[in-house]
DNA sequence: CCGGCTCTGTAACCAAGGTTACAGACGCCC
DNA sequence: GGGCGTCTGTAACCTTGGTTACAGAGCCGG
């Protein structure tokens, strides 16, 4: 059957789940549906019902805000042994989605119902577990309300080319999209990035030539 | 003594408090600090390490997001009856404050020092309340990152204009501090509606001419 | 090697919003 | 009534970021 072995990574994802009880778990397992999602699937949007709750097991979720003009503001990502937030609180607050969720890769869902939810949530270990959660991706969101209310766009360029290794393999298009901006524009400030000796430049990739600096732009 | 009639109000303002155990109750009136803080006190800071959940009893703290250069964007009010999401989210990841804290107007308030509010999560009926109104607060904090990721100034205006009756008293400063902005462009944004019939401005005072009209313009 | 694809570079132009700098209007208190 | 503080109007200018419109470069498959 489908959710044993699904049920086995569940817990080696999410520990948590190991402590309920045993009568939990056997609804859990009877009632969650597992799905297999290929890259680039809706898996919520903007104004609809939440259906359940997700744990992801393998692939990712990609959380964005759409703008009417089709461009997209990311808000996070959800990644095996994390939850979702805006899906929490949509179905705490009885609320539609007030953002979209793609898969980034091949995913793999197991998604429980609201009314198992809730039960969860009566299980205390689970409901630290998730408020947890809530409060790191609050902190995330904050940053993320700084940052396009404040900050220049090439400041959270250079944030975004930090941390991630010396010599990063994307595209322009790639970090425009993580930026809620468009390509010539990262283009042209990636090119003032070079020239200030900060980046080299070559076709889809990027080295790291002086991350101090990168941190002072990033920072001020 | 004062936190008798303090802790009267409270019930009053937080009716989940009531269904608490009776050692719980007390352990809280004994240990919760009562402030009476004078308009524009800072309860907390950026930075900051959280000292307690505070229940505002009256008055009302406005939370901000500080830029550097001194302006400030408004995330949301915590009125009497309410829950701080940030200082909530603070407590539960062990984290300082990301944003910052000021009364409006002479406030009261009863801060719970983190152990207290841990033991008080772990009633459930306060945990649910406090989920409740931490999804609310998501919900605020989305359509707040639409706003000023999306939205230009003058559809935030429309939208901030709407819904606090037919007529209202305030200052283009107040405005400007609402959304995040300046004096003047609230003046150049306000008379352009004014040219288009939309409103009516006089000193301190901005008269809803159509709501209508206002409302597609936001909403648009 | 050629055709087509993706990725990058770049320039001209534009719109939004912010900054600077005043001037006048209104209200209030002495 | 005169002086002062707050509120408003407004114009000139600047910066940021987005749009439009190409051109060329690298890559790959046929």
């Amino acid at each position: 059957m489908t959710t044993a072995p699904a049920g086995d990574a569940l817990i080696a994802l999410y520990p948590i789940l190991a402590t309920l009880t045993a009568r939990t778990r056997q609804r859990l397992e009877a009632r969650a549906q597992f799905l297999e999602l290929p890259a680039g699937t809706t898996v919520f949007d903007e104004r609809q019902a939440c259906r359940g709750f997700p744990f992801v097991i393998s692939g990712s979720i990609r959380v964005v805000k759409a703008a009417p003009n089709g461009r997209e503001l990311p808000l996070y990502r959800v990644t095996p042994g994390e939850t979702c937030i805006i899906s929490s609180a949509c179905l705490l607050g009885q609320a539609p989605y007030n953002a979209r969720g793609v898969t980034e890769a091949d995913t793999t869902l197991l998604v429980v119902p609201n009314e198992d939810f809730q039960a969860l949530l009566g299980e205390q270990a689970f409901r630290d577990f998730v408020f947890q959660l809530f409060s790191e991706r609050i902190a995330d969101l904050m940053q993320l309300i700084e940052e396009v209310a404040f900050r220049k766009l090439d400041q959270r360029l250079a944030a975004l080319l930090l941390g991630k290794g010396q010599r990063l393999h994307t595209t322009h298009q790639q970090l425009a999209d993580e930026l809620g901006s468009v390509r010539e524009i990262v283009s042209r400030l990636l090119k003032g990035l070079a020239e200030q000796g900060l980046v080299a430049l070559s076709r889809e990739q990027i080295e790291i030539l002086d991350p101090a600096g990168l941190r002072r732009l990033a920072g001020g």
